[in-house]
DNA sequence: GCCAACGTTGGC
DNA sequence: GCCAACGTTGGC
């Protein structure tokens, strides 16, 4: 069981969305640096915990959390020419870009980013580092229980 | 294999 | 809209 802080734009996908969804639950599409690619084909685990995080907008931060929901397979939208995220060199026979399946499990108050720059217990945390701009970065166990702790109250870590 | 140019991310 | 930081591309 490993732990994920994972950034989606508003925009495009956010927490309210993922839980209006059908099946609360969506393809983590367009992803498309190697480093993120690859924490999603070769570490992720179904059930392993998400901090699902809110980027490219006015109030950044942890606006809930969810779950992997499925391992890895490719992404069609690299396949779609009309699609933005597509990619000339993908083939279905070689596909280059492979998620995973992201499910909602809470919408929680946005734990913005100025608060997490305050906490020294967080201070180590990769999505924090200068200049990190890795929209998949994996999050420590102790991170992980701070984190939900003060999202949910220490009586409710989930797991 | 180097590295300059370019594109993208994402906070502000 | 700006810009720092970083990843990718492609010429050599």
């Amino acid at each position: 069981m490993r732990y994920w802080l994972m950034k989606s734009e508003p925009d495009d996908v956010s927490i309210d969305d993922l839980q209006a969804l059908p099946a609360q639950t969506v393809p983590w599409y367009g992803v498309r640096n190697y480093q993120a690619r690859n924490f999603m084909r070769d570490q992720m685990q179904v059930g392993d915990g998400v901090l699902f995080y809110h980027s490219g907008c006015a109030e950044p931060g942890v606006a809930g959390i969810a779950r992997v929901a499925s391992t890895a397979y490719p992404d069609e939208t690299q396949f779609d020419p009309a699609h933005r995220y597509h990619d000339p060199k993908a083939t279905r026979e070689n596909p280059r870009w492979m998620h995973v399946d992201v499910a909602f499990v809470r919408k929680t108050r946005l734990l913005g980013l100025p608060e997490l720059r305050r906490h020294p217990e967080l201070e180590n945390m990769r999505v924090l580092a200068r200049g990190n701009r890795l929209s998949i970065t994996p999050v420590e166990p102790a991170e992980w229980r701070f984190i939900v702790g003060q999202l949910l109250g220490a009586s409710d870590l989930l797991d």
